[in-house]
DNA sequence: GACTCATCTCAAAGCGCTTTGGACATTTGC
DNA sequence: GCAAATGTCCAAAGCGCTTTGAGATGAGTC
């Protein structure tokens, strides 16, 4: 059933018909309503390419998830993420069109969606530091907002991110109010925007007590399993063992204590971890008492307002660049302790903020 | 730029043009070349909107993926086979639209799927036992893949599964053939389909031996690690604890790991585990040695598969229903030993397959 | 009764593309 | 040499919708 055949058998042009169902005021009341009861009907939908053409909207979002054929890793974080967006973009009539991109084909891409014109906006995953999409973007002047920052970028551009430095930092002083010294950090990898942000705030709370970071100390790849496991697995292995990790995901974590119970260690009692959580629907961190002491922040939650912002923007062209710094709570879990004996120094002690 | 003024620009007609890009034979070679070369020059990219109202399709497959307000988990294998899929539409040049729907909102949503015609065909996530999805796509007249199969349904439609009822009883005849006699099954959710097949497979490999399932060793639940470590620990406390885990997911068999740990007991030595592996790329099962012994199936290719099948479907409109039954390997890793020597029985000899 | 307003409705243009049904020129077949 | 076939191009219709500009109709005003 389509607009002209629906007209017809109401004895309406298609106009009447079609102002009805889209709440234009010029219609009969009566009218209306014979309209909406005929449209329910006979399961009328109006056709999403033809409404598009006509509108030139096309009531969809465009998600660009970039891959390399190298690691060609799927962030884990990212359902989560389109399950919080898709919240809002149900409630606003919009579809998600998800697109794969292998690293370096982005420009023509980008373009390419653009002038397809299958999608009003774009939401950007994964940035690096200096990241050249974010110019692009700006330049095609389709709507954008960015899942992360780009801190080389200066431009002002749309993001909804976690406070990730300061969610470290936090965690860091946290471990060194316990008495540790030797605090080692498994990061993600640090061309990515995120990473680099929660090495700086590891950095500058171990300078905030003048600890001078040691290099033997810090990882980074990309956020697996084996990650946590060969890093700690290493890391206990030197003469001078670290006390406690700080890692940047909940499965990295998982390999640490691994690595850790294979050393014969208790976590929480020998070794102390403190992992960021990403509350995953499928990776809860334990129920009544968490399992990690945590930094937490809803991928999810990031997902919903990321999408919030660029409907808002695409409703209204001039609200110009919007942004969202999301604080990540600080959880106790069963996973951090003070330092054990032999480590412990006073420590400064330090307000938590 | 678009058609109109690319033709005038070379002084061509639409015809023309739009043939000469699309590679028609009525084109002069010398005029087509030079038509490709403006295209190019001016980065004419055709509107996908306008396009596909021409020509009725539109170029995108719809993933649609059920949640539920409850159990508001994302399947954490979705992002692999999603990865897998784009490679298919890539090549083809195809779009990929994702759609999450609440458990019972669906016959209105594919309805509309259908009629709003932004889709050229639907894959079909998560199916139940008996899943009123397949009568009702069937009907719309929409190809559609399943991503597994639904067992209580007997009409025939495409799908892509993976032979879980053989990959689990190939498991546990395994661990049988170890000298296991209590063999506990931590599932998914048993009104998943795969989740039933695990089980009937785990079942009929204790039936061919003669062995009585013990309710007490079967748990059924979302996928979690939590699941893994409750199910465990409430096990290894029975008076007659399971001496080997059977478990649906990587991350179920970490909680399992992490309740044996607690127990004081060592995995493959002292408890046996097999998992099942879907070789997510964030969750890799060990490098040289696997960690876990793992039935194991790449997410990845399934999703690749599916999507190669039902762009079949949609070029070749009568090429029928199509199956596709990936086998999973079993692979032998570090969790897996003969029974405690106070349980071993000579087992019957059993070949495997 | 002639006038203006509202109110309601419609025909038709247009969104950017494909595709049908020729038109015209050039070859080919006999 | 002429009809038929072929090669190359175009104008125009149509995909299903929205939206513009204007035409009816009836109520209210002087």
């Amino acid at each position: 059933m389509n607009l002209k055949e629906l007209a017809h058998h109401l004895n309406l042009s298609q106009t009447t018909v079609s102002r009805a169902l889209n709440g234009y005021p010029e219609v009969k009341k009566t009218t209306r309503l014979r309209v909406e009861a005929a449209a329910r009907e006979f399961n009328y939908t109006p056709n999403a390419r033809a409404k598009g053409l006509a509108t030139g909207r096309s009531m969809s979002i465009g998600h660009v998830i970039p891959t390399s054929a190298k690691r060609e890793m799927v962030n884990p974080v990212f359902g989560d993420f389109i399950t919080g967006a898709s919240e809002a973009y149900v409630q606003a009539g919009y579809d998600l069109v998800l697109t794969l991109v292998e690293d370096g084909k982005e420009e023509r891409l980008y373009r390419n969606i653009r002038d397809k014109g299958n999608v009003d906006g774009i939401i950007v995953h994964s940035p690096r530091m200096q990241d050249s999409r974010i110019a692009l973007l700006s330049d095609l002047g389709l709507p954008f907002v960015v899942h992360g920052r780009a801190s080389d970028i200066t431009a002002d551009y749309s993001w909804v991110d976690m406070n990730s430095r300061r969610a470290f930092s936090r965690a860091t002083a946290f471990l060194i109010e316990l008495g540790h010294r030797r605090i080692a950090l498994v990061n993600g990898l640090e061309f990515m925007d995120f990473a680099f942000r929660r090495r700086d705030g590891y950095l500058s709370a171990l300078a905030a007590q003048a600890i001078t970071p040691d290099p033997a100390l810090m990882r980074a790849g990309e956020m697996t399993e084996l990650l946590g496991h060969q890093s700690a697995r290493d890391m206990l292995d030197l003469a001078d063992p670290p006390t406690a990790f700080l890692t940047s995901s909940m499965v990295t974590a998982i390999g640490v204590r691994r690595a850790i119970q294979e050393a014969g260690l208790e976590m929480g009692r020998d070794v102390s971890v403190i992992t960021h959580d990403d509350e995953l629907s499928y990776l809860k961190n334990g129920q009544d008492v968490p399992l990690f002491t945590a930094t937490r922040s809803s991928v999810r939650a990031a997902g919903r307002r990321a999408a919030d912002m660029l409907l808002q923007m695409i409703a209204d062209k001039d609200c110009g660049p919007l942004h969202s710094l999301l604080e990540a709570e600080l959880i106790l879990g069963n996973s951090t302790g003070p330092a054990p004996a032999a480590d412990i120094k006073t420590p400064y002690r330090q307000e938590r903020t």
